[in-house]
DNA sequence: AATTAGCACTCTAAGCCCGAGAGTGCTAAT
DNA sequence: ATTAGCACTCTCGGGCTTAGAGTGCTAATT
């Protein structure tokens, strides 16, 4: 257990250290802490910290760094602090300029919470629980090359090109549409791969064709996320030797980021904080990530989240993760 | 004017340094080239290469370092080499692997380009030349909510939320669809701003929602394009201090990274290739840029290109953007 | 018992010197 | 025109030194 004093030294070091990035001298603590003692008291209590891991020493004789646990100690202690007002209302303003389109919506989110957070943000785009047919469309193009178009539940529009093995005229192909429009109206995949109902071997090779997008929409693991700020989070100094963000690289271009981060269990809209060491792949054990759920359970969901260094601005950028979940959340529900 | 041993020697320490990244000594070229000629007379043709501007050298006694004007000598002199059979199978063979879909192929081109070049690749999306209304769609989401897709010319589908001043059946919604894609069918932008006929308060909505939406099309500046490799290029040695690179991700990050790049002439389905300092914009004086347009030109371009530091293996990445580039051309003439 | 002044001690970072090695330029011989 | 030979230049790494930052400990103070 730790006495008050220890509690408000310790967060004043983590502050400091998340402000600056330099180990942080006990001086520098008896100056700007209320308390009124000199710095051998506050190095007395330094000595207890580091010795209950709440902090670490480069060497023997080196100022205060913040050890995973002190950090979790600091993230826990601002557990509860929200956006600031003014804030807010920066957010809710941003957001009602723009187009009335998720996508813009994403991007958008990503950008801003980069710029808040100084560091790299990825807002993934709404999962389906388990998409449902609303509507299709048929296209030719030219000869047998045939556009499918699959509206779903949720406005998500999904496009495939087919080949049937003979001509079809549009207007048949109109017909067509029309009817497996109707058939499939408000179904899952399961629902429409055992429909029973008499097809033609073409309306037989659409349903596939469909039973297919929708499997891949279903399947698809947080494709294409809108990332940001990726810039903020190398000028931190932690990146001046480049090698620390090469592996880092790779993972955001292979689109694997947040399958590799996800962690098990997230509460909703209510940002989860994973630092360094409590992530489970090592590529993070130097990083923290601040992450949270949006969307509404039953129909979609999707993760907005900050990556950085363990040195991350906590206080900052939990409140924000928050927020903007709940904002997407608010403006998602309008499309279900 | 260079002798032909003069020229012979310049293109070996341009291929030497590009292999290893290192100053290149006269012994090494001496033992390589198949001159036999001691080091002694590969050093008075290195002095001459040096007065004449075709080699740098990092002080008074180091060795050779290729200049721009080194490294153009080169690629002129490999101008004309076309990738060897064995690639060209294999390019072949893995894009008719692929489904039939326009980003799927794009994204491919991009991976396998930077895996070939080892260095960054961004490859955009045809932009059409202007776009042609093909076929809409509106589908009621909720009370007023609704969804229109757009089907361009070119399997481009576009889908965008509007709000109506009431609520509208689906069946009048399917109505209006079927007049407005009947009328606009084949047309541009403009034409069907122009377009006379009687239109209902609801329909004039939509033709302006559609006129916006076309318009932002011809508009796009390549937008999100597909992007790969980013991590070969960092591996690179001039890489090794992360400050060097930190500008040039968050032109990446902005999506602006092809607009900068993009020189003002470029010959079609012919890699161009823009070395250092003969880039317009001072943050590429120390990369190089091959790239090449594709598509159809009466139709729709969109470009591939690698970017990378100026020691860059471009006897091997001129070829296959020419490749990859004539494939993509091949493949796009089967949606137009 | 908690606090603190004082001081010795530790460790880092930067500067400096030095020598080894790499590679050239020049000169004089072929 | 070529080249052997050699002096010269420059870099790079190791080792040494010093200044400075900051601590831990001890003994005095409240």
């Amino acid at each position: 257990m730790l006495s008050t004093r220890a509690e408000t030294i310790l967060n004043l070091i983590v502050s400091r250290y998340i402000d600056q990035a330099v180990p942080v001298p006990s001086q520098d603590i008896a100056q700007e802490s209320a308390l009124g003692v000199s710095p051998a008291t506050i190095r007395n209590e330094m000595a207890r910290l580091e010795h209950e891991g709440y902090i670490l020493r480069a060497h023997h004789s080196a100022g205060s760094v913040p050890s995973d646990k002190g950090y979790r100690f600091h993230v826990e202690s601002l557990k509860d602090i929200s956006l600031s007002e003014s804030e807010q209302r920066f957010f809710s303003h941003v957001f009602h300029q723009v187009e009335r389109d998720l996508e813009k919506w994403l991007s958008l989110a990503a950008t801003l919470l980069a710029q808040q957070a100084q560091n790299m943000a990825v807002v993934t785009t709404p999962r389906p629980t388990g998409c449902r047919f609303k509507h299709m469309e048929l296209l030719s193009l030219q000869d047998t090359l045939t556009l499918v178009v699959l509206v779903l539940h949720g406005a998500k529009v999904k496009e495939q090109l087919i080949t049937f093995d003979e001509a079809i005229l549009q207007s048949s192909l109109t017909v067509i549409a029309n009817k497996l429009s109707a058939a499939f109206s408000g179904l899952n995949r399961e629902q429409i791969a055992e429909k029973e109902s008499y097809l033609s071997p073409a309306e037989e090779q659409i349903r596939e064709i469909l039973s297919r997008m929708m499997q891949d929409e279903d399947e698809q693991e947080y494709e294409a996320p809108y990332l940001d700020g990726f810039h903020f989070m190398l000028s931190q100094p932690e990146f001046t030797r480049s090698d620390r963000m090469r592996s880092l690289m790779e993972l955001v271009e292979k689109r694997r980021l947040i399958k590799t981060i996800l962690p098990k269990e997230l509460e909703s809209q209510k940002a989860t904080v994973i630092i360094g060491m409590e992530n489970e792949d090592e590529t993070f054990h130097n990083y923290s990530i601040v992450i949270s759920k949006y969307g509404i359970s039953t129909e979609a969901v999707g993760t907005v989240c900050v990556l950085g260094p363990t040195r991350m601005p906590y206080g900052h950028t939990i409140p924000t993760v928050n927020y903007l979940s709940k904002i997407l959340s608010e403006l998602m529900s309008g499309l279900y």
